[in-house]
DNA sequence: AAGATTCTACTACATCCGTAGAAGGCGCCA
DNA sequence: TGGCGCCTTCTACGGATGTAGTAGAATCTT
């Protein structure tokens, strides 16, 4: 399941709070995304037939609700980065992140904190 | 400067080794990938125009050269996949990797612990 | 030097993606 | 009951992407 760039916008809008509908949806999308409200429609069918969204009618109204867990999406994602741009192993990934100057020593403090106390949790 | 799949794969090859040719990068895709030599030489052509390759002819033959080094690559990648499914931030990233099962105590320690001495080396 | 091999440049084409307009249906308010 | 406003479904369309074929030029091979 893999999402696009403008169907991330929607998801992550619809995972904000759930179920909505495309006018919630909309309203909830970041300023400085102008979409016609048909595009969001659009977005929300494609996403309907690729099965990461469901649709309930209630009246006339469309009513969405996530089929995809942000956890997923967010996994695959990731996982796709990893295999794309580094070699499918998190080795390089943390490579880089140590070369990165543009992360904080602060930022890359809390992540080997919360990593290391992950770690510690399941021993090994 | 965003790769398309496609091109990710051919980048990955030339970085490997460059200058390089048409072939040889051929010969480098992982197995699996199984792309006609026109193929190649069309998705060159694409990064060349998009300026993350350069082309240089020695005979007949087109020797290619990466313009955008992997490190700049990656962490374009990397920062559109925090903009797009992590809120931009370090932040929930590092609460995906904390509750996501699929990454090893192992990686999560060695990740820890070369982000933990990077922090340490620049002091806060 | 002729045939085989390998390059290059160009063209092609289906699909996906971003983005939205058009047209028709339904409920609400004056 | 006639608009007004919002909803829906369908259609569209240009540009990006994946993938490759063709034809002709250059080069190697015997």
């Amino acid at each position: 399941m893999k999402l696009t760039e403008a169907e991330w916008q929607i998801m992550n809008a619809l995972w904000q709070k759930h179920p909505a509908t495309a006018r919630e949806v909309m309203d909830r999308l970041p300023a400085g995304v102008n979409w016609a409200y048909t595009t969001i429609k659009t977005l929300l069918t494609r996403l309907v037939e690729k099965k990461a969204v469901t649709e309930a009618k209630h009246a006339n109204t469309s009513v969405y609700e996530p089929l995809v867990s942000q956890q997923k999406a967010r996994l695959n994602a990731f996982r796709s980065l990893l295999d794309q741009a580094f070699d499918g192993a998190i080795g390089p990934l943390v490579h880089f992140l140590a070369e990165e100057k543009q992360f904080t020593a602060k930022e890359k403090k809390e992540l080997a904190r919360i990593l290391e106390s992950e770690a510690e949790d399941k021993g090994e």
